[in-house]
DNA sequence: ATTATCTATAGATCTATAGATAATGC
DNA sequence: ATTATCTATAGATCTATAGATAATGC
């Protein structure tokens, strides 16, 4: 064998199928008989990909899936006009082309079910990968002058929540698209709700 | 028997603990076996006041939270001074004083497990509970001149996000306690990021 | 030859039901 | 008498393993 480790295509599909279950239901929430379904497979299939079962396959993904989060704030700030406003707008809008993440579950319900030692990596690649970027935007801003604040950090956590609430307004009321509907929140953040002059 | 329900002190138990654990972990992540043990009983005991079985005590639970953060909400505004912020700082540290309502993780892990009937009613029993209290003191303090913009609605909705991203911060980052970072938030919000005058 | 999938099955756990027993309220 | 709990058990579903079979790569 080329490597130790499995790393076909039908592995790709097993871990994108996972990834996308465990993100949008949580670990107990979703069986690997979902995940075999997701994939066409039979569940006992799975084994022969990640053979430590549901825990490796969901602690693999939830790595995977926080890697894609830095990456893709990244590229998105990066790719952003230089003034936080812009950069700020970018990061939320990749942020909604994905799942939600909602760290919330993650800590009061999926962490809880695996082995500590993987959910303490997993907290830690969690706040590098969604958090440290934004608040990276916000320290930047607050050199530059354009905004002034002496805790990024917590900002940037409110920041992240405040997107992400969105996943939870029915579809039906969502009329201009979440992204707008960010924009929006972003703005209210920026300029405050208290009249300016 | 003098109702048709049954009101008892031991359903009251059994109640309070199926709330606590379904808040915190979720429908599918919380078992019968769970709230009987935390309740001190067999799980079969169970049936006898929600025969119903999961489902009949997650819908009633779920209820049964909603209505008290409605009034737990309108209390804590009521109670406190009539501008925005010690409003809006009354309702935070009311939310943060429960376990966390976690809307995503409601609308794609818990409403789908359940009768989709039930689930139309939660959500709106959710939007009437938690946002509307919120939606109504920025709507007042729009009439008085106290804040400025035109979606009050989303902006309760973010606020609410941002205020319950707080139960995701570890502990160990936790130094001054939630509420003083909730108010670091709201005060964030209404005076907003960039520098006045 | 190696990689991917399958069938079959073990064993654990979960929801739910039936019927017996204990506790409580007139 | 009524209410609350228990034991015992059925049946479904879940994770996991063993070993056979099919597909793929030299």
């Amino acid at each position: 064998m080329r490597n130790r480790v499995d790393n076909s295509e039908a592995r790709e599909r097993v871990l994108d199928a996972a990834e996308r279950l465990f993100a949008e239901k949580g670990y107990a929430s979703v069986t690997l008989r979902d995940i075999a379904a997701a994939v066409g497979i039979r569940h006992a299939s799975l084994y022969h990909h990640a053979p430590g079962g549901k825990e490796e396959l969901f602690v693999e993904v939830a790595g995977r899936n926080f890697a894609r989060h830095r990456e893709g704030l990244g590229a998105a700030i990066a790719g952003a006009a230089p003034d936080v406003r812009a950069r700020l707008r970018a990061a939320a809008d990749w942020l909604l082309s994905q799942p939600p993440m909602d760290l919330v579950r993650m800590v009061y319900s999926d962490m809880p079910s695996i082995d500590p030692a993987h959910a303490a990596r997993l907290s830690r690649v969690a706040y590098d990968s969604l958090l440290a970027p934004i608040e990276a935007v916000l320290i930047e801003a607050r050199e530059g002058g354009e905004i002034d604040h002496r805790n990024p950090g917590l900002i940037a956590g409110g920041l992240v929540g405040m997107i992400e609430s969105l996943y939870a307004v029915p579809q039906h009321v969502v009329t201009r698209g979440r992204q707008a509907m960010a924009h929006e929140l972003i703005d209210a953040l920026l300029d405050g709700l208290r009249p300016r002059k």
